[in-house]
DNA sequence: CATGAATGAGTCTTCATTCAT
DNA sequence: GATGAATGAAGACTCATTCAT
């Protein structure tokens, strides 16, 4: 595997090595919290993490592949939530898949709501976009398959189908999340995000199933 | 790029300055394109519109009120387009005005489609979440007036309920829009996203009027 | 009389000429006040004068000779005070000469104290010190000839003494008025350093016969 | 130029450093020589230092603190000097007291004629007053000091007098060393001048106690 | 491996000055 | 003569990145 610019410069082995990484990447958020990511630089990241500038870049070959790598643990974790929940329900109802892995999106994006917040920007970075992307491709990859194996899966789906399905309601969930952190929303709002949703993606399937039984 | 006034400096009265802060804006949108949000920089806005540095700051007072400007321009037209589409079908049944708006922003969104998408990074910015708030807000004001005066309309829902419903549906609508702008895809997908919005959105009204009349 | 950098680019000769001369010279004071030296730009002269930045430049080649007429100016009405006063009390004695001329200097500064005050730092711009100089040459010369007329003047002074006296008393005053208007005072400051000072000069001249008188 | 910190960036610790900053304030004082205060670039100034602008900007937030640092070291090498003189010559007469503390002064400004010349304008700067008076508060102070303990010093004076005198002697030095180092005159001119300002200075005291004596 | 001083290319922004109307 | 929009050279300042210690 070639060095590219976005991943690490090294994988590191050592304990100490893995608690300065660690604390490379708290410190990340820390400062894009603080100063937002325009304001970010790599030797506030490091006065943060106590380390030294060239110690950052000891991890990370650049500003760009720290940033993506905050984004990438970041979303890492949340598609990690949604796919739990759709494996753990997989052979259910659909109306349960759904409210689990709804559940499951929502309450991984607000258990941390500011960081989630400040990293939308980085999404919109260079490289942002792809690795979104790469997330909820593995998210909706699994909220497929369990939608797949639903107790009551429609029979005469195609594979094409369920592929836009499962991406349609990934991506449905998306923007109400979004602006429920912009808000001051407390953890009130997840709860009601959540029912909201799945009122949204359950109506979305049933409309489709009889859409496609007429 | 500190927070300073997002606000034009100087507003055009003359035809040759209107001309002149027209070609300004699209230039922005041709760097945002050919450079990206990082790369973007007042002297290349100002050559691109083949104007000097010293006219652009003649318009705007700094970098991020021209981005702001061109985001809040964008994002004005697409709400504008939804306001339309609310007005229009207002007082026809619930289906027809959810097709109609979700018609209205995707067509809006899609038309040009990669101005919608290199806006995406400038929305990130500081100032940006302000700016798509306040159209949203324009936008879900006009569905939420249009839903309550359908035909349709549930005559046992409060104001408050109404709020909801319009703010989720209008954000529902963003993610599977971004994401069908970030594929490559042409009209084709925008027919086809319209199609499955409207699904969504009134599976969505359905399922609530079924948990509330229990 | 070729044009120079530092003067008008046309002595103006028509009423309505000189009134605008006069307002930009105006508006450069006011301008100094408010903004300061480094902040004053010829737009704001321009605009606190209620004309454009081209009719200022009608009447002056550049900034500079915008200020160093306002300085000489200042400078030039401060000098005629000196001078009148020492041509006032020209064959009197020379405490009395002393009195009147010192007097007329802090009067003249004190006046307007606040022009006083911002001027300072145009004199010490780019040709400033010539200014300066000009104006206190031709001061220095008329209290140079009244204290040569002065009827307790030495009669064994040579005009090379003389001359060094005057510039002297000259500089003496410069300082402590410098302070004094530096400092928040008040007319009362300006009848305290007229005492001092004159305690100051006068005291000079005797010191002076004495040691001559060795 | 906007206001800001004045104070150095970072002080200091290394050898290293140190050296660094001492070639930048040298640095400043040669280019504001052959430019002049308002050609002084920082770049100018870093290149003439041999370092890099970053550098310049990693001991000065800004031009401004450099250049008020620059005046600041100056100043206080000639306050030093005249608190020298003062304290050496305390409890001596007064004539000794004003002997010495004028010689210092003068002696002082005309050590380095060209460096006391360029910084002229730089006192006029916003902050430069602040620092002056900083400077001459210093010098006052031990003036006052030395002449309340003088062996000659009238016991009827009050603390209020003693600072008004003090105060007026320091200000009197500043005009006539002022223009005499605007002359292109060489040491010779100090002697004279030194002999002078004792004249002056020595004569106003004189002044003050014939007319208290009244 | 860690450090952090030094680097300098790259940006934003200002403002004196011009000149077509 | 007056206007003020346009110009663009110039300058302050930042910050990702390197490398000698």
């Amino acid at each position: 595997m070639p060095p590219r610019a976005l991943s690490a410069r090294k994988t590191p082995r050592q304990a100490r090595s893995i608690e300065t990484v660690r604390a490379i990447l708290d410190a990340s958020i820390q400062v894009l919290r603080r100063r937002g990511l325009d304001r970010l630089t790599t030797t506030a990241v490091a006065e943060r993490a106590n380390v030294s500038v060239g110690t950052l870049y000891q991890y990370f070959p650049n500003k760009r592949a720290l940033l993506a790598e905050v984004l990438r643990e970041h979303l890492g974790q949340v598609a990690d939530a949604v796919v739990n929940a759709a494996r753990r329900t997989s052979g259910g109802s659909r109306r349960d898949i759904v409210a689990a892995v709804v559940a499951a999106f929502v309450t991984a994006k607000f258990s941390d709501a500011e960081r989630s917040r400040v990293l939308y920007a980085v999404a919109g970075e260079v490289g942002g976009p792809g690795i979104v992307r790469a997330a909820s491709e593995r998210a909706r990859a699994a909220l497929q398959q369990a939608l797949a194996s639903a107790s009551d899966a429609p029979r005469d789906e195609t594979v094409q189908e369920r592929e836009r399905v499962a991406h349609m309601i990934a991506a449905m969930m998306v923007g109400p999340v979004q602006e429920g952190l912009a808000a001051d929303a407390p953890a009130e709002t997840a709860v009601q995000l959540s029912r909201e949703l799945t009122l949204a993606v359950t109506g979305y399937l049933e409309q489709r199933r009889l859409a496609n039984s007429v």
